[in-house]
DNA sequence: CTGAACGTAGCAAGCGCTTTCTAGGCGATA
DNA sequence: TATCGCCTAGAAAGCGCTTGCTACGTTCAG
């Protein structure tokens, strides 16, 4: 029924060591023995088993990346950039460097992603990526710590793309990390140097490096320019929930049911930024004459919204690709195995003075 | 250095086949001797050696979900709905059900789509979801048929989503097709019913069933209402490019220096028509006042579009997610294993009646 | 009280491939 | 011309797991 090794040598009159040896390249094999197997491969349309030779040769050509939402292109595009520099290029199928980059959504859930890892460690992938924010449970991050531990242990390379590197673990070859507190500090500058001091923040659900960290960052800011109230006062002027629009739309209604005089407001993403800007809208604010509007990401649609969006820009694109090819070895991880990635500020039309400067 | 299943057996005091057993769960095994071996596998932190079992039961629990771009929620959302019903669930982990549901991105390239059906056949993989418009090329369109048809042969179970059936094959279990050309129609009898007369059309990219479909609706209520110029009409009202925010741009600038008096610009989806809208914007012109668009999809951000975008919603979690369950067998494929999935007319604001009647 | 039937566990034969070790053939060196 | 060593190919031993078959109690019907 389904065709071997064992027929393919049959076939090019060689033996079952050969074939495993032509296929694989990385043994001598004389050029004439090597056609013949190549020419039966081809005749028989002969697919390789990865089980067995996964078996065999203890390791597999699988490579996982992990993300919170594939839904989300923030995590798409880190996602896709990745897969371009591991696997599935074209060519004629049998040569070496060739792996499965597969994408698993964990739904931010922290049972999904260890069972993710498990399921990895089951197949004994070759490596495996994680992007974006981690949650920031002592429990789950011991469980990810040691599940890590035992994937590095059983050979397979783990890279970090957009989320801080695992203290006190060696089991991550490199940890690339956006700098989100950089980025949230300099967007509230920004804003701050308009003018405003009555800012809103919509942030990502709790308990998130990523959430934490772009809050951090603009409390930084807020701190700095003095307009730091006390924790009550923070307190009021921040609403925690999920990166998604339906979010920022009802984080905003909160907002304004608080501080009616709100001068601008400061997404966790760009995501959340636009359901901010519907709420605002449906309220018969404008922006940013009445209230400014700022996300985070820079993601593809946000140069487009009315009024385009002010955003940092995190080159994702880049970010994903260079863990890509931190994951095949293709790229020497820097130096502590670690790597801040710089975020920009994209000042644009969504956010202005406020109205009596 | 790894625990393997006799590990597990010798430490529980029972032979290997019966460790297999307890964990597979397919054999009576007496309580007390299930306890017994789970205890060791806890105790042993003892993984699965995935290979092996997949080499010795000839199949795996691997399932992949082939998408034309990661980075375009319309194949986020599908491919997000189908993981979650195929695999990746919380639970104790050795459960049966347990599947290893993958993403992996082709970028709309056809050769990378017969590479991952390879590697994926490599692996065993138990079924396997092509989402999304094929491409209409007769050469790859025979591969793909083998291909499928040799997957298919080996058990894998094959199902499209958002994917005209493949003629003539029986290799794939259940078909989901979005009803394109009927949404294709609607919309543009909607701009139609308006008042519009001069409708331009950003098409997708040649040679995809989805933008084929989306056309010949258009086509369809173009010429219904005897708008249907000669054939060199119908090409100067047409513009193909990928299905990207440029392309829109791009092409709306094109059809406005064919056709300055156009009054209506409908897109191949929603994406396209942001790009769209942002041309038109740059060109001073209004939406809708001074022209319309329309796009396609609904995707999440275009009711937050401003203005809201007129556009076909297309259920894609639904068929998603229902196509996570039909490759699964959790669901009995429909009669002929065809199914077609209705498209939604969403008039919003980005459509209006043209200036002058 | 006996034999069939059932429930439970073990034996052992692979699944298809990789890889170490071995062996044969040959040209090169002395 | 004889010896050494290199190049190439084969034999065979697993890799860790699944599963058909067998074996050993027990229980239950006859």
């Amino acid at each position: 029924m389904t065709v071997t090794l064992a027929d393919v040598a049959a076939r090019a009159r060689v033996s079952p060591a050969t074939v495993s040896r032509v296929l694989n390249g990385n043994y001598p094999v004389a050029v004439s023995t090597r056609e013949r197997v190549l020419r039966a491969v081809d005749e028989l349309d002969y697919v390789l088993n990865g089980p067995a030779s996964s078996l065999a040769a203890a390791t597999s050509d699988l490579v996982g990346i992990l993300v919170n939402d594939i839904a989300d292109p923030f995590f798409g595009i880190m996602a896709g950039a990745a897969q371009t520099e591991i696997g599935g290029q074209e060519g004629t199928g049998r040569a070496g460097g060739e792996k499965l980059a597969v994408v698993c959504n964990t739904g931010g859930s922290p049972e999904r992603e260890l069972t993710y890892l498990t399921l990895l460690q089951r197949q004994r992938a070759a490596a495996v990526v994680l992007t974006g924010g981690a949650l920031e449970d002592p429990g789950h991050t011991a469980a990810m710590t040691a599940k890590l531990a035992r994937l590095a242990d059983a050979g397979t390379r783990i890279v970090l793309c957009g989320r801080p590197p695992l203290p006190g673990s060696d089991a991550v070859a490199a940890a690339l990390a956006f700098d989100n507190r950089g980025g949230g500090r300099r967007l509230t500058e920004h804003l701050i140097t308009l003018g405003h001091r009555r800012i809103g923040y919509v942030a990502g659900p709790v308990e998130r490096t990523t959430t934490r960290h772009r809050l951090e960052g603009h409390r930084t800011a807020m701190a700095a320019a003095g307009l730091c109230g006390d924790a009550a006062e923070r307190e009021r002027l921040t609403v925690h929930g999920p990166y998604d629009r339906r979010s920022g739309y009802d984080a905003t209604l909160e907002l304004l049911r608080r501080k009616p005089d709100l001068t601008a407001i400061v997404a966790a993403n760009d995501t959340v930024a636009l359901g901010a800007c519907a709420a605002l809208r449906d309220q018969g604010l404008r922006i940013p004459q009445d209230i400014s509007v700022a996300g985070f990401d820079d993601l593809p649609f946000s140069v487009d919204a009315v009024p385009a969006l002010t955003t940092v820009r995190l080159p994702l694109f880049a970010a994903g690709a260079r863990a890509g090819r931190l994951a095949m070895g293709k790229e020497a991880p820097p130096p502590g195995g670690i790597a801040t990635i710089a975020a920009e500020l994209m000042a644009r039309d969504s956010t202005a003075p406020p109205r009596e400067g």
